[in-house]
DNA sequence: CCAAAAGTGTTTCCGTTACACCCATGG
DNA sequence: CCATGGGTGTAACGGAAACACTTTTGG
């Protein structure tokens, strides 16, 4: 029954899986959070929109692979990427047993590789705009969000998705566009710079038509040794 | 190469994996934080220590999977279990490459099987006394038990450790034993009781030699629907 | 009646909130 | 010089922390 040979420890009684990887891939583009999702141009599912997707190969380490799946789509290489939970419904994919190992990409969308992307029919969308998608990656990109949301109230995570040098309006946007709601200007600005993440380049924003605001970069010293900390960056009550 | 027969949209160039699901089996003793572990009495590893364990099958939702392996060590259904992490490196697994997907498992230690658990070579560990473990075991252990103490913190998962009927100081040992850590009773008890998630019985803890506890229930109404709302169970900076 | 543990109350303090005010820039 | 958005300051509020005090029980 099985294809591999055996000896007097292995596990020949038993039965093995295809095993995938999806990626959900989060980006910024100053205004709204999107999401990157490609246009199948292969089956199952051909002309259908998913995720970006891959088998995990023979000697490939999951971690391995989810970077591979994520760099043929975009050319980007260490990203933020955390497997957030396998998908294993026995008929949740009607082609054959599949299990999907989900990982959640925070991406600068300036970063990435527009043609590639485009060459692979991947395509970025808003939450209003999103086509219903294949299989149960709908409810991947639901738990993703949540996760998201979850994990930027209490941990410096939203960096992952601002250029190099960003603004705290910038920032502020893009909190207030992970949670689809109004901050107050004044305490945001208190309660991030309170952290003592951020880095005052001394230069300012070019771009706005009113005054200029100051940019920052990340310490990457306190980011590294803060992350797990709790910093609550939401006000109380968000959620 | 494959063991399926083909049909045009079917995946017969990958290659398929074992997969298993490990349970990280939490339990509390009125003291101390517990681990359940087994001695095998199989190959690969015998007479090591391991987690409980068991091979994915053909078709097992993994839910399933997980609560029939919990089941087979401690009799128990309903319980707590919360798929945790993939871990999926190349070489994790000595025998074949294998995936194992570890699911976190918080019971009440008075309710399970102690003879059912005795005759798989089941045992009780506190975090002092754990013996090392196979392949990448220990690791899973101290992710599962991280994630107790982060959970532990924001949400109401810690009474699932204890009996149906408790008392606030069980309680407070229970936070004490997961962060190993002192708390101040007064306002831990305040804490608890603002949740509104507790139901005086009227009882009285029976056993104390001085005076005798409340004992409570868990509002399973409320509980069920503030799970996910964040509740901050330990003092502020506690980490 | 004493020791030990459980339950209730109170003051202090600090972080958050909800504001007002000032500054810089382009048109 | 004015509209717009960015930066700084502050009073009021509320929850958490750090205490003291009272009550119950067994020995």
């Amino acid at each position: 029954m099985n294809e591999n040979n055996q000896n007097a420890t292995s596990y020949q009684g038993e039965k093995k899986h295809y095993v995938a990887i999806d990626c959900i891939i989060f980006g910024f583009d100053g205004q709204k959070l999107k999401l990157l999702l490609i246009k199948r141009n292969f089956e199952p599912e051909k002309d259908k929109w998913s995720l970006m997707g891959g088998f995990v190969k023979e000697n490939e380490n999951l971690r391995e692979g989810s970077e591979r799946i994520l760099n043929e789509l975009t050319g980007l290489e260490n990203v933020y990427l955390e497997q957030l939970f396998t998908y294993g419904e026995a008929q949740r994919d009607p082609v054959a047993r599949t299990l999907s190992i989900s990982y959640f990409a925070l991406i600068n969308i300036e970063d990435h590789d527009a043609g590639l992307t485009k060459s692979k029919n991947g395509e970025w969308f808003t939450f209003d705009e999103k086509p219903p998608l294949i299989f149960d990656h709908d409810k991947m990109v639901n738990k993703a969000l949540a996760h998201l949301q979850y994990k930027a109230a209490l941990h410096p995570l939203g960096f992952e998705l601002l250029p190099e040098k960003f603004t705290i309006p910038q920032l502020q946007k893009l909190y207030e566009a992970i949670y689809d709601k109004e901050l107050d200007r004044r305490n945001f600005s208190r309660k991030i710079l309170s952290t003592g993440l951020l880095i005052d380049t001394g230069e300012k924003y070019e771009g706005g038509n009113t005054k200029k605001a100051m940019l920052y970069t990340l310490d990457k010293e306190k980011y590294g040794s803060q992350f797990n900390d709790f910093h609550y960056f939401t006000p109380k009550g968000f959620f």
